[in-house]
RNA sequence: GAGCCCGUAGCUCAGCCGGCUAGAGCACUUGACUUUUAAUCAAGGGGUCCUGGGUUCGAGUCCCAGCGGGCUCACCA
């Protein structure tokens, strides 16, 4: 690999320093007794004389230097932010030998090197909370040169580290630089925790379920397939885990719930990653009803706890999260906004209503098929407030219970925020005889050729059929969740590592075959 | 999958209708400077112009193909 410039000057600065008896990388740890931004918010001083932090331990990364001769001012970062350090020759090497400052600090040390420091905070003249320094430790040497992004007064930035590709390739620099991108992920951190809480105050277990799964079930998605040497078995991975989370009621707890990782085979965009982070929560003796209550409450205090509040700017437009939401039914979300009543319609009838609304159609589409695409069409992008739309119909959704009251319709309702579904949830199918014929309804449509029609499940079946208490399960997309509430607009900014083609085009040879 | 746009120094970008040795700011190097803050001042170094073909006296620039990326749309619980 060819070398810069800059990164051959960093090396020649790591020999010189191991030269002069620095080990760049030394082993011992560093005390930190202090961090950039308390002292920043507690700093106190009474006429001008400093009163705390007059014996602080600082360690974080070199940003920025402005060296003045005998004297110096740097910019340290440590994980919460910045602060400045005050160097002085004179201070740092009291007796006779300058080379600390003289070449140490000044000609060896580069952007991005990793120090601590030692020494009291005061305020310049300027008016800046800065920390004298009274020594100097190198603690890790940078050979890669840092984007220097600069800020002036105002604010504004300059020469900004911008690119997304670079930005998700090498997250690390990106953390490193862009502050506001570390606060999305303290944001995500926080999302998790504060759904964590709701969950086990009120007595739910948190519980973890297979990610390789002999039979994918429980989506409609195409799954990654991958195999298993010793068992000589094909294992999916998974596309979600309802089905384990049900066979933990049928085995008789009465809350649990998973976070975890989920795997999609199907295209990536700015709403889609191949692995995601879903929730999903399975409550026995609960209905659809009892669950659109909880996510109210769920839901307004996640956002509160994320972002202070409950009404959260996206894209422009303030989104209220206290509840309660406005329930729609599917077929009076799609009066109300085409006019049309398609309640009564069959499959001909709302054929027709598709072309005069011109939603294109093909004859592969059954009836819940096409109801779903006038909903998406014509309904999804109005519903900017956290809105529930309930009672689905059927053919859409093999695993919720039939209405109680509305044939053709299942217990299911999904509520949309900003145009798009942040959760999905139903009254739990804990019929065996029908759960059977409603997989073999997609048994069929895999037959004609439906990718991601689910496949039987033996044993699930068999877990109902000793009897599953009626539950109400919810599942709720973090990664969309969490873009809502940092007002982010694609996934990749939410997710740390976002699936990426790798950078040279060189997969190992064995695994091109089989795809 | 389709359309549009982009790829030039470590970073952000300019480079016209094809025309001298490819530019700027920051970063980097050398020097000056003991309260600066996008520090300043002086001097200097740094390039596979994404890759491969083609057109041409001549290509960073035009054409073709490829690679990578971005945006929009389509697909997608």
């Amino acid at each position: 690999m060819q070398l810069s410039e800059q990164e051959l000057l960093r090396r020649e600065n790591l020999q010189k320093l191991r030269d002069m008896g620095i080990e760049p990388y030394p082993a011992e740890a560093f005390e930190v007794t202090a961090y950039a931004k308390k002292i920043q918010e507690e700093f106190q001083e009474e006429a001008g004389e400093p009163l705390n932090f007059q014996q602080a331990s600082l360690a974080g990364r070199l940003m920025g230097s402005r060296v003045m001769g005998k004297a110096s001012f740097a910019e340290l970062q440590d994980s919460t932010g910045r602060i400045q350090l005050y160097i002085a020759r004179d201070e740092i090497c009291p007796g006779e030998d300058k080379e600390l400052y003289n070449t140490v600090f000044k000609k060896l040390l580069d952007i991005g090197d990793f120090i601590g420091v030692k020494g009291f905070v005061f305020r310049t003249r300027m008016g800046e909370i800065t920390l004298h320094v009274k020594e100097l430790t190198v603690l890790s040497k940078a050979l890669h040169p840092l984007p220097v992004v600069k800020r002036d007064e105002e604010g504004n930035v300059y020469d900004a580290f911008t690119d997304p590709e670079q930005r998700y390739r090498q997250r690390y620099v990106d953390l490193t630089v862009n502050p506001h991108v570390k606060e999305i992920f303290f944001k995500r951190s926080k999302l998790i925790s504060a759904m964590r809480r709701f969950f086990d105050d009120r007595g739910w277990l948190e519980v973890e379920t297979p990610a390789l799964q002999p039979i994918h079930g429980g989506a409609a998605a195409r799954p990654f397939k991958t195999f298993h040497n010793t068992l000589e078995m094909p294992l999916y991975l998974r596309i979600a885990n309802e089905l384990y989370l049900k066979r933990l009621i049928v085995g008789g707890f009465e809350g649990v719930y998973e976070i975890g990782k989920m795997f999609r085979n199907e295209g990536m965009d700015r709403t889609h990653n191949p692995e995601f982070t879903s929730m999903e929560i399975y409550v026995a003796y609960k209905d659809y009803n009892w669950m659109m209550a909880m996510v109210e409450q769920l839901t307004e205090y996640i956002a509160l706890e994320v972002t202070g509040h409950t009404k959260v700017e996206y894209e422009g437009k303030m989104i209220d999260f206290a509840g309660p939401y406005r329930r729609l039914s599917m077929y009076d979300a799609i009066k109300e906004y085409t006019g049309v009543d398609i309640s009564e319609m069959d499959e001909t009838a709302l054929r027709a209503t598709c072309k005069k609304m011109d939603i294109t159609v093909d004859d592969s589409m059954g009836k819940g098929k096409l109801i779903d695409e006038i909903f998406g069409e014509k309904v999804e992008e109005h519903l900017i407030q956290p809105t529930y739309i309930i009672d689905y119909p059927v053919e859409m959704t093999p695993l919720a219970k039939k209405h109680r009251s509305q044939p053709g319709l299942v217990e299911r309702f999904e509520l949309f925020v900003n145009g798009k579904e942040i959760a999905n949830a139903y009254s739990e199918l804990n019929d065996p005889i029908d759960q059977r014929q409603r997989l073999m309804d997609q048994l069929r449509l895999a037959d004609r050729g439906d990718f991601e029609a689910m496949a039987m499940d033996e044993d699930f079946l068999r877990s109902l059929e000793y009897g599953m208490p009626p539950t109400s399960g919810l599942g709720i997309g973090i990664d969309r969740l969490t873009m809502l509430l940092t007002n982010q607009h694609s996934i990749q900014e939410v997710l740390f590592f976002p699936q990426m083609r790798p950078e040279k085009a060189e997969l190992p040879e064995q695994d091109k075959k089989e795809g």
